[in-house]
DNA sequence: ATAATTAGTTCAGCCTGAGAATTAAAAAAT
DNA sequence: ATTTTTTAATTCTCAGGCTGAACTAATTAT
């Protein structure tokens, strides 16, 4: 703007425009309906706090579309006109979420009121690949998983897809993973032309922080963390019951947060990262000592780990050390998050939780400890484990929220 | 909602709307305008990407309130018809900003467009006081800063009120504060009734960052962070180009922090913290043992650390040791926050940079160092020395944008 | 003078949604 | 059985916010 008269330049406040969203009412209801699985007008009306009088134009308008319609309910007696529940029209469409990783892919289908259809698993290749290689894999998975639902590439109307790395969401780009060879993958574009659909993509953190807030006990809160420990330490963030994804929109690093001044090596080069106390890696290499193993003789690290965590069970101080060590570092970098962002809940969240010990009362109440000295209340922590399909069910979640939006939001995108 | 049919509870999706604000088209261009000083409606219509109808209509009606002018600009000859540049009028009202401390209150009053009209400083109680006896000098200060404008309270329409401590900007509530004798002292109300106006209430961290946004280099940045150092360390934040106040609105807590497992001792009772390195207070704390003084000899904490600077300066390796600690864990801090926040810049900040041990370069790097290997783009750092001023004209920021939004938002509070 | 160019206005109209009155369908009261 | 009460849903009118298209206004270039 500043066209006209630099002379007079002596404004003030902010230059750039607020990031502002309008959401018409017809999104803001479908997705309460969703929300709610089954509710009446008058229900969405008080809920929505908008008159009868557009919800009816509203609904009205959504069954004529085919995306929403009435059903019958059993419903409790009661006085007055007995409402008429509305729901989600399941049929519509379909879309379906897939997440890779170095171990096994997975996707799920979920359909149009977010209810699964089917899921499907692929061992993937164990090392770095190409992202067309990648792909090639994720597009195989996917047929099969439409082979069991029965339904062909047609059923689907979008596809989310999540992948472990430093990922532009908004762009459609992975900057960075441990799974592909290249950097600044475009992603996005290079999968929805293989499979002919709208593809969205996020990373593995993100999607879990989405399954929660679509299908866990994000549900209900507008503000939380999900943490999730495995080969490395992701979290996702919802603010104001939207994914926060930081100010370049790549996600948050908190595995690369420091909790120690010239600590232990991080693969990431750095000395001191969260991760480098608390991630796979981190317990194997001080379980190579703890158990005076080589690498050789170790086997794999999963089964290293294994065998750390059963010693540690049986007492053994030295893996009980390790796991204590990771738990105290582990309370610091919840700590931080609180002090933060002050989230209302801390979800501990993965596929499986394997190490108690990370997850013990002592870690929590170290945790509190922490942070309870700065007069507001503590979030609550809670630990949640899901199995394989929480990531692919947040990429379809992903995916249907995207759909959604382009369907119902404003901003049409193409057609 | 979920009154109907629970039965039926097979939805997903969050429960709960995603917060969102409209801000009317005459606020925008309102605010635009603001900011850009004076800019013709051609400008304005191209600036906020509306029809040229819509900025006719908004400005004519902005124009017949008074808030806004149209005045004769010098402009370069162009071809076609001349615009006609709009400004804000200044003359319709003026807000104040007002900032408490332990050491001396300060105020300051702007006019409507934001320009400084006056400003006051009045020595404060050193200890804890009551509130009333605070708001007692919150008065006087305010009617001094008015006498030297040659206005009366009548020629205001709101104040702006900031405290350290944890403050809920919402309510209106100081939960806890360094200069207040009680705790959830319902600052805002009492404020606003002893004075007769609206009051906003806020703490020093978040002013700061306010200040920026407003006057400062966070005015062409949608995400920053505002980070002082002082006798505690506190951060705001600037998401989307909106105050981040934490889930539950009462500001980040980036001193308590922590930066060390089992590390130095916190006032907050802690160990560890960021603040129980680089605050005042714990260099205070090591300075007497690097000098050998006691308590009694030492002076004032402030005359300790001017020595202490002193020292340092010329080239007492022990002194020395104290800046270049608090230094790198100055460094791990904004670390942190960068890999949680990923904001584009990093404003240091504050009345005073007085030890330039803690801004300097060695520090920065560390910052870059400790960051830059997880792929995206590092924040800029930039320090900025502001004067004692800064924090009352963010209060009047705080109140100039309240009154904005009463005058022009959508939730029109009282009239 | 005339054309070209840019600024600003007028006016009809669309879209979203609200308010009030009305109709609909049930249980409770008589 | 009829009436009243209660709650649900619809219809209709209308207002606010904004746009597009056509128009007027004021300047420079030719």
């Amino acid at each position: 703007m500043p066209d006209l008269i630099d002379a007079l330049q002596t404004g003030c406040g902010p230059l750039l425009p607020v990031v502002t969203e309008t959401r018409p009412l017809r999104q803001r209801l479908f997705e309460s309906l969703r929300a709610a699985g089954a509710s009446s007008r008058a229900d969405l009306a008080r809920w929505l706090d908008c008159s009868p009088a557009s919800v009816t134009a509203v609904s009205a308008e959504l069954i004529d579309a085919g995306l929403v319609k009435e059903i019958d309910a059993p419903r409790e007696p009661s006085r007055g006109r007995p409402p008429v529940a509305l729901t989600v029209n399941a049929a519509v469409t379909a879309v379906a979420g897939v997440k890779l990783t170095d171990d096994a892919h997975t996707a799920v289908i979920i359909d149009f009121s977010g209810a699964l259809i089917a899921q499907a698993t692929l061992q993937s290749a164990a090392h770095r690949q190409t992202m067309a290689a990648t792909l090639t894999e994720a597009e195989a998975l996917l047929d099969m998983a439409l082979a069991k639902a029965g339904m062909t590439r047609a059923s689907l109307s979008w596809v989310g897809l999540g992948i472990a790395g430093v990922v532009d969401h908004a762009a459609g780009i992975v900057l960075w993973s441990p799974l592909l060879t290249e950097r600044n993958a475009p992603l996005r574009e290079t999968f929805a032309a293989a499979i002919g659909l709208p593809v969205t993509i996020d990373n593995d953190a993100n999607l879990l922080a989405l399954a929660e807030l679509w299908f866990g006990a994000g549900r209900g809160m507008t503000d939380f963390a999900v943490v999730t420990i495995e080969n490395g330490v992701g979290m996702g963030l919802v603010l104001g019951n939207r994914m926060f994804r930081g100010g370049s929109g790549l996600g948050m690093e908190l595995g690369h947060t420091k909790v120690q001044l010239d600590g232990a090596l991080c693969r990431c080069g750095s000395r001191g990262c969260l991760e480098a106390y608390v991630a796979d890696y981190a317990l194997v290499r001080e379980a190579q000592t703890a158990l005076h193993f080589n690498r050789d003789e170790a086997g794999s690290a999963r089964e290293l780990l294994e065998t750390l965590y059963d010693e540690a069970k049986a007492g053994h101080k030295a893996a009980l050390s390790i796991f204590r060590r990771a738990g105290r570092y582990l309370a610091v970098g919840l700590a931080n998050v609180t002090e933060l962002f002050d989230p209302h809940l801390i979800i501990i969240s993965g596929g499986e939780m394997r190490f108690d010990f990370l997850y013990a009362d002592a870690v929590l109440a170290e945790v509190q400890a922490l942070t309870a000295q700065t007069g507001r209340t503590a979030p609550k922590i809670e630990i949640n484990a899901w199995g394989d399909m929480v990531w692919a069910r947040g990429a379809a979640a992903l995916a249907l929220s995207a759909l959604t939006e382009q369907l119902l939001g404003t901003e049409r995108v193409g057609g």
